[in-house]
DNA sequence: GCCGTTTTCGGCCCGACTGTTTTCAGTCG
């Protein structure tokens, strides 16, 4: 996304939040909140438009506009500054605690002056919660409760492991007696990025004994809600970087209810009230029980998604693009692209062995793509300018031969069953070059060139360096072209919209890094990327056998980015892949 | 503040769970 979308986004996100505790008309909080999502998720850039085109992003109208345009000038929004006087930062981050919402993080300001996470837990301490109307002894344990797990515990997880937990789940719960379904929602099932809780919906006549056999599973360190048709615990994710663990909510529903409930549980918030927006407008009401005539009350359809997104007048949409950024429009004209999907990937064009930093060999990556059913497969192990990796030019041709062979084995006497690539993950100097002489790099089919260093370069500098990068005729791809790594290391600073020029002018692709840290290209840098002519390689970058299967994220990107096949190169037939890999030379 | 398949004005999604409220408000998703 352009730097200033997410200026722009967070300006209007948090105008929003302030505007929700002030209170007032909260049908404005909502539509900041919704024009702010929309900016992050736009593909140009918010800063060049004038205010007729920014009226075209949804949720944007005269006054939103007016306040975008005033952000280009001044670099802030006067509106907003007016009312980070009246409510203090503190207040807004008292929000963030679980149990804590605007209307009480308020009342807590107006009548006890508290304005800070942590003049609250002082408050608390000190026993000044006792008399505050609304306030008792167990709002007090939530609280203290609260703080202590915003400040050490409750972070977003990555998608791979919400998915192992959410794997774990589905599985136990579909093991016990009386459950007809059970499948994962939420953020897992759109493929965010990061997960902040995982959703879990179950069909059951009798929903006592799921409810009781998620409090009982191993892991769980904390029943945080349980009634009759949910349940929501705290539960260890097995792996210790998480270390406080993941909520999981529980929610069942009759079958009948399956589709009209699935749909609801993915979410997200935004799409959700969209389409029920489109019910009312039709005189029926959609909740998670099913589509009803909103007079009589019958129920119309609940059964399939499909069904409930049909009789609206929708067509059915891919959990990945339900963010009200377009789909619901796009829906609406029978219009939405068919995406790409884990099927259409013929192979992975980046993967390493040990011969760097990988820990699988040769033959054992090859192994597990040849029982993955792919078509072809491409090695890329460093170059010798990433130092440590220590490659050199006998190594890799020593590769090159062993590949060869290993290739001629697979083969045996008929067709090859796949066709191994060799290539290298070549390393953008600071300067824009990369690794080995061109005769050398010649001899690769396939070029991956990646950032690995000098993250902090400023903007004119690092677009410069991709460019030259680009223009090189032997790169083919740029490796996680943001180089971020996901709450640990910021995108580098490159001026994203020259980037897909130059990408789209010299042929050369950006991948979509599916390594669950990485997911880079970040999604909503997809569809700009796509909507500049730019082309897709979704791989892996895989260090070890198992990472093979991470290409299930990177789909689940792009598709986010609303990729179809014709946008991915490794969907494509071997022929035409390697046409594209000349770059018209 | 936005927006239009009844609308340029008058709407704006819906339900579960919790705590403290004796009938409901706040929070969450």
């Amino acid at each position: 996304m352009p730097q200033a979308n997410e200026m722009v986004a967070a300006l209007l996100q948090e105008y929003a939040d302030l505007l929700q505790i002030a209170g007032g008309d909260q049908f404005r909080a909502r539509n900041y909140e919704r024009a702010a999502k929309s900016v992050a998720g736009y593909s140009g850039d918010v800063a060049l438009l004038d205010a007729a085109t920014l009226r075209q992003i949804p949720g944007v109208g005269t006054s939103i506009a007016t306040k975008i345009i005033q952000f280009q000038q001044t670099g802030t929004i006067a509106a907003l500054e007016d009312l980070r006087a009246t409510v203090p930062g503190g207040v807004r981050e008292m929000t963030r605690i679980p149990a804590l919402g605007p209307k009480r993080a308020l009342q807590l300001y107006r009548e006890l002056g508290i304005s800070s996470v942590a003049e609250l837990s002082a408050a608390i301490d000190e026993g000044r919660l006792r008399d505050l109307r609304g306030f008792g002894p167990k709002s007090e344990d939530k609280l203290k409760h609260g703080i202590e797990l915003a400040r050490s515990l409750h972070q977003r997880v990555p998608l791979n492991v919400a998915s192992d937990v959410a794997e774990r789940i589905v599985a136990a719960i579909s093991a016990v007696p009386g459950c007809e379904r059970c499948e994962h929602a939420g953020s897992l099932r759109r493929f965010r990025e990061t997960i902040g809780d995982v959703d879990i919906l179950a069909a059951a006549s009798d929903s006592g004994p799921l409810m009781q056999a998620i409090i009982e599973l191993p892991g769980v360190t904390e029943v945080i809600a349980h009634g009759d048709t949910k349940t929501s615990v705290r539960i260890s994710t097995g792996h210790p970087a998480q270390g406080g663990g993941i909520q999981v909510d529980l929610r069942v529903v009759p079958l009948e209810c399956w589709g009209a409930a699935l749909q609801y549980f993915t979410g997200s918030q935004a799409h959700n009230v969209a389409i029920r927006e489109i019910a009312v407008r039709k005189k029926l009401k959609l909740s998670e029980y099913g589509l009803f005539q909103a007079e009589t009350g019958d129920l119309i359809v609940s059964g399939t998604e499909e069904a409930v997104y049909r009789r609206l007048g929708l067509e059915w949409v891919p959990p990945p693009l339900r963010e009200n950024t377009g789909e619901v429009q796009a829906a609406l004209r029978g219009d939405l692209p068919v995406l790409v999907q884990v099927g259409d990937v013929r192979g992975d064009l980046h993967t390493h062995t040990n011969l760097t930093d990988g820990v699988g060999t040769l033959g054992e990556m090859v192994g597990v793509a040849t029982a993955r059913g792919y078509e072809y497969f491409a090695v890329t192990d460093h170059a010798p300018n990433l130092f440590m990796q220590r490659m050199t030019l006998e190594k890799m041709l020593s590769q090159r031969d062993q590949l060869r062979g290993l290739e001629a084995r697979l083969a045996g006497d008929g067709d090859p069953v796949m066709t191994l690539l060799h290539g290298t993950e070549l390393n953008i100097g600071a300067d824009g070059t990369v690794d080995w002489p061109a005769e050398i790099l010649a001899g690769f089919d396939v070029c991956v060139a990646s950032v690995h260093s000098h993250f902090d370069q400023p903007r004119a500098e690092m677009t410069r360096r991709f460019l030259r990068a680009c223009e090189n005729p032997e790169v083919n791809i740029i490796g996680h072209p943001s180089a971020r790594r996901i709450g640990k290391r910021p995108p580098v600073d490159v001026d994203f919209a020259e980037l897909f020029r130059a990408c789209a002018a010299t042929g050369t692709a950006l991948e979509i890094n599916a390594s669950p840290g990485r997911l880079d290209l970040p999604s909503d840098h997809i569809k700009a990327a796509r909507d500049a002519g730019v082309k897709f390689s979704i791989d892996t970058d895989a260090h070890a056998t198992g990472h093979l299967d991470f290409v299930r994220y990177g789909v689940g990107t792009a598709q986010r980015g609303w990729l179809s096949t014709d946008d991915v190169i490794n969907t494509w037939p071997l022929d035409r892949l390697r046409e594209f890999l000349r770059k018209g030379g």
